[in-house]
DNA sequence: ACAATATTTCTAGAATACTGGAAATATGGA
DNA sequence: TCCATATTTCCAGTATTCTAGAAATATTGT
């Protein structure tokens, strides 16, 4: 997953409504929740679901299908396990699960930090 | 990691700025960079890095320490694995990882979702 | 004590996001 | 066709977040 992708989905979800929605459609399996019932739950008026339905679709966290009159959201499991990775890859990386490579070499010879480094006779 | 501490983390991750930040300071290790160092890489208003860096800090991402005039900011893989679990767990419940639980059993009887399910027939 | 460096806090303007009433759209049933 | 239901789009007001200049604070070296 790219950064740029990864964003959209952590943006969709840092909001304590869309957080509350997503949350009530992971258990509700592939097929999903038609929108009014997320509105019972969580008493919000029906614009303001819809606006943050479509955020997250937007944000391609869920996906949305009509049967009849309701329209059925569902947790796209594949988007947040792109988002589960890519932050993995990006908590991960160099620390806790590979064996641990050194940080400080990979920055520019000149670069602030090594500089400060150096005036405190560290390597 | 609870909602409400999950939701803050997603909040400090889901900005450009600073999930850029966040992206440099995770391969620096647990010594981290200097602020300034932060801003030359991402070419950054001494008062916007710091801003973002507040955000960051006050989302639990990361940990601050001075050494001379220079602040070190430093990723906290905690916070991170901590996220990463909660969203782990709000994806896989009763689908992906475990047994794939039948979701339509654990709502209401009467609930929109049932009621729509009775009306096409289905169980 | 003073000057230089690194960074933060203060502040206000600009941009973006959120909310919800009202109107519009889509569907199914009488 | 007409009505009820489910949901979305439109829109405007409100709230929150972002940006960055200027001033303040902390630290080090002279």
């Amino acid at each position: 997953m790219e950064t740029k992708t990864a964003r959209l989905a952590l943006t969709g979800l840092a909001h304590d409504t869309r957080l509350a929605i997503f949350r009530l459609l992971v258990p509700a399996g592939p097929e999903g929740l038609p929108a009014g019932e997320l509105g019972d739950q969580l008493h919000l008026a029906a614009a303001t679901l819809s606006f943050h339905l479509k955020e997250l679709r937007h944000a391609g966290l869920v996906s949305q299908q009509r049967a009849g009159r309701s329209i059925f959201y569902a947790a796209d499991y594949t988007a947040m396990n792109g988002l589960i990775a890519y932050l993995t890859e990006n908590c991960c990386q160099g620390v806790a699960c590979t064996p641990a490579a050194p940080a400080a070499a990979r920055y520019a010879k000149n670069s602030r930090a090594v500089r400060h480094r150096k005036s405190r006779g560290q390597t």
